[in-house]
DNA sequence: AGAGGTCGCGCC
DNA sequence: AGGGCGCGACCTCT
C-alpha cells in the first residue's frame, strides 16, 4: 500500500509539514518544510518510492502544483481535497457519511476564498477578509472524513476510481497549462488575412467586413445600419417586410433577399475576428504557446471547463494555427460517439454493446435494422440521450426502444427522476445539482387539490426541462469519468516513453499529445491501449468497444 | 462609468 | 429539435 503524504500549511501558511499516512493508520515522520525548499523534497520523496509512486495529499492543486512545476518537479500522483470533497459533498452513494451530514464548512466551494490568480499590488488594498483562513483547514482530518465517507459508500470502488480520476485532472490541467499548446502566431495571422484583409490599424474594420457591411446596408436600403447591432439589424429585416423574431444565423437563413449572404458571411467574419482575431493572438500566445486556465469540475457534469481564451470553443477555422514544433508531431484522438458507447455500457444493453463493436457505432445500428440509415440513428441515439421532444428524432424513438430497451430505460428513468425532483448519478458516482427550491415548491402545489390549470402546466414544462438535464447527466456525466481514465492512464504511459511526450490539450472525448516524431507511434499505441482501460476501469468486462479517430499529423487541422 | 442581463454563436 | 459550456458585443439599468 503506497504511503500518504500530506502537505499542510501550518498557521502561518510558510510550511508544509510532510506526513506519511498508511490509510487510517497513525502518522509518522512528520517532518516541516519551508515553502522554498518543497521542490526538493518532493523530489526527494519521489525518488524514494519510485517502485510504488506516493500520493501527494494536499488542499488545492491549482494553488500547490504550479510552482513545483515551475521549478521541473512532476509529481506522480496526488489527491485534490477540495475537488473531492466537492464530489462527496454531493454524492448520493456517500450521503450517510459524516462528510456529507456536516454543516458547510471551510472545505466547501462557498466558504472558501477562490485563489487563482498570483497575488497582486491589489490584494494589498483589498481588504475583505478571507472568509475561512488557510490555517483553518485540516488536511489530515480531512482526509480521513472524505477516506471514510468512501469506505462507508455503496460502491466504494467507483468512488475511489472517481476521486482518483478527478485529481489527476487536476494535474493534467495544471501541467497542460505549464507546457501550453503549440501554437503558430505566423500561421494564425495568414488565415485572418486571407479571410479578412490585412490587420487594420486600431480598431477599424478589416477591408472585407467593411465592403460586406456595404453590401449590407445597400441590400436593406440602410445606410446609416450598423450590422453589429441586432436591433439594428431586426429593425431593418422587417421594413423590408420580414416577421422575424431575431437577427440569428437561423432565422436569416430561411429569409429570401439579397442581403442573406452577405449578412451571413458577416456574422461568420466578424465572430471569428471578435472571439479569436489578432486581439485573442496578442493576449493568449506567447512564445508560441497558448496557455488557457482548465478548470476541473466546471461544470455539474464533471466535463472541465476553462478559464481565458475560450479554450474549448476553438473554431475549426484556426485550428490550423496549431503547430507541432520542428521534430516533432501532434497525435490527436477522439472517442467516436462516446456518449452512445458509454450509455450501452453503463445500461448493459448486449444488443446496443453489438451494435457499438462497429467502428461507427451509428453505422452499426443502421446495419442491425433499427433505423433506416445511418443518419437516422445518429438522430435518434443523440434525441434518446438529450430528450428530443418533436421532430424525426421524437419520431425514430419507438424503434430504438423496440431495440434497445434497457438503454432507453435507463435514460428514462433518468428524466423521470428528474422531473420528480429527485437527484440522479453517474455511473462512478458524481450527483446531479438538486432540484431548484422553485420546482420542489411547484411539485408540492401541483400535487394538491385546487392548482389551477395554468400553475399544473407551468409545472410540468419546469420540470420536463430539469427531466432533459437529468437524461442527459447520466450519460455526459459518466462519458467524462471515461475520459478523465482514459487520460489519467494515458499520462502514465506517456511517462514510459522516452523524449517526454506530453499531452496539451482535452475537449471532453479528444485528446492531442505532443510528442517527438521518432516515438510518435508508441504514442498513438499508448493511446488506444489506454481507451480499452478506461473501458476496464468503468465497466468491466462489459462487451463494450471505445472506438477511437486518431491521427499523427503536424497540424492540428490536419486530423480528423 | 460600471455592473449585469441577453443575444448570438463557437465547441463537445 | 434536445443537454452542457465560455465569451464578446450590445444594451439597459443604476
Amino acid at each position: 500500500m503506497p504511503a500518504y503524504v500530506l502537505v499542510a500549511p501550518d498557521a502561518s501558511a510558510r510550511t508544509v509539514a510532510l506526513v506519511d499516512l498508511d490509510e487510517h493508520a497513525a502518522e509518522t515522520g512528520r517532518r516541516t518544510v519551508p515553502d522554498d525548499d518543497l521542490p526538493d523534497e518532493v523530489r526527494r520523496v519521489e525518488a524514494a518510492h519510485a517502485a510504488a509512486p506516493p500520493r501527494w495529499v494536499w488542499d488545492d492543486t491549482r494553488t500547490r502544483y504550479p510552482a513545483l512545476l515551475a521549478a521541473g518537479v512532476r509529481v506522480e500522483r496526488c489527491h485534490d481535497l477540495r475537488l473531492c470533497h466537492a464530489i462527496l459533498r454531493h454524492s448520493e452513494r456517500a450521503a450517510a457519511s459524516a462528510l456529507a451530514q456536516s454543516p458547510p464548512g471551510p472545505w466547501d466551494a462557498d466558504a472558501v476564498a477562490p485563489r487563482p490568480h498570483a497575488p497582486s499590488l491589489f490584494d494589498a488594498l483589498d481588504d475583505a477578509p478571507d472568509p475561512v483562513p488557510a490555517a483553518t483547514r485540516d488536511p489530515l482530518a480531512e482526509l480521513r472524513a472524505q477516506l471514510d465517507a468512501v469506505a462507508g459508500a455503496t460502491h466504494p470502488g467507483r468512488l475511489r476510481l472517481l476521486l482518483a480520476a478527478e485529481s489527476t485532472g487536476a494535474l493534467i490541467a495544471a501541467e497542460m497549462h505549464h507546457d501550453g499548446l503549440p501554437w503558430d502566431a505566423s500561421v494564425h495571422d495568414a488565415i485572418l488575412t486571407d479571410l479578412v484583409g490585412p490587420r487594420p490599424w486600431g480598431g477599424a474594420r478589416p477591408q472585407r467586413l467593411e465592403e460586406l457591411a456595404d453590401e449590407i446596408r445597400t441590400a436593406l436600403v440602410a445606410p446609416h445600419l450598423n450590422p453589429d447591432s441586432p436591433p439594428d439589424l431586426l429593425r431593418a429585416l422587417r421594413l423590408q417586410g420580414f416577421d422575424v423574431q431575431s437577427t440569428s444565423k437561423w432565422e436569416v437563413q430561411g429569409l429570401d433577399h439579397p442581403v442573406v449572404a452577405p449578412l451571413l458571411e458577416y456574422k461568420k467574419l466578424s465572430r471569428l475576428l471578435s472571439a479569436n482575431g489578432w486581439a485573442w493572438l496578442d493576449q493568449w500566445v506567447h512564445d508560441g504557446r497558448f496557455r488557457p486556465d482548465y478548470v476541473v469540475g466546471g461544470v455539474v457534469t464533471g466535463r472541465w471547463a476553462s478559464d481565458g481564451g475560450g479554450a474549448l470553443q476553438l473554431p475549426a477555422q484556426v485550428r490550423d494555427a496549431v503547430r507541432a514544433d520542428p521534430g516533432w508531431r501532434l497525435v490527436v484522438a477522439d472517442a467516436a460517439q462516446l456518449e452512445p458507447r458509454v450509455l450501452a455500457a453503463m445500461s448493459g444493453d448486449r444488443d446496443m454493446a453489438a451494435a457499438a463493436r462497429h467502428a461507427d457505432l451509428y453505422q452499426g445500428v443502421a446495419d442491425a435494422g433499427v433505423v433506416p440509415s445511418r443518419k437516422d440513428a445518429k438522430y435518434a441515439m443523440l434525441g434518446a440521450i438529450y430528450g428530443a421532444t418533436s421532430g424525426a428524432a421524437a419520431q425514430l424513438m419507438p424503434h430504438l426502444a423496440r431495440a434497445f430497451p434497457r438503454a432507453v430505460a435507463l435514460v428514462e428513468e433518468a428524466a423521470r427522476a428528474g422531473e420528480r425532483g429527485d437527484v440522479v448519478t453517474t455511473w462512478l458516482g458524481r450527483s446531479s445539482p438538486p432540484a431548484s427550491e422553485a420546482l420542489r415548491v411547484a411539485l408540492a402545489a401541483a400535487a394538491g387539490e385546487g392548482a389551477g390549470a395554468d400553475d399544473v402546466r407551468e409545472t410540468r414544462r419546469h420540470a420536463r426541462d430539469r427531466g432533459r438535464f437529468t437524461r442527459n447527466f447520466v450519460v455526459q456525466g459518466t462519458a467524462a469519468e471515461w475520459a478523465m481514465c482514459w487520460m489519467a492512464s494515458l499520462r502514465r504511459r506517456l511517462r514510459g516513453i522516452e523524449g517526454r511526450p506530453h499531452l496539451v490539450f482535452f475537449l471532453h472525448d479528444e485528446v492531442v499529445v505532443h510528442s517527438p516524431a521518432d516515438v510518435a507511434d508508441d504514442v498513438a499505441t499508448a493511446v488506444r491501449e489506454s481507451a480499452d482501460e478506461a473501458g476496464r476501469l468503468l465497466f468491466g468486462d462489459a462487451p463494450v468497444d471505445f472506438a477511437l479517430d486518431l491521427a499523427v499529423v503536424d497540424s492540428y487541422a490536419a486530423a480528423g
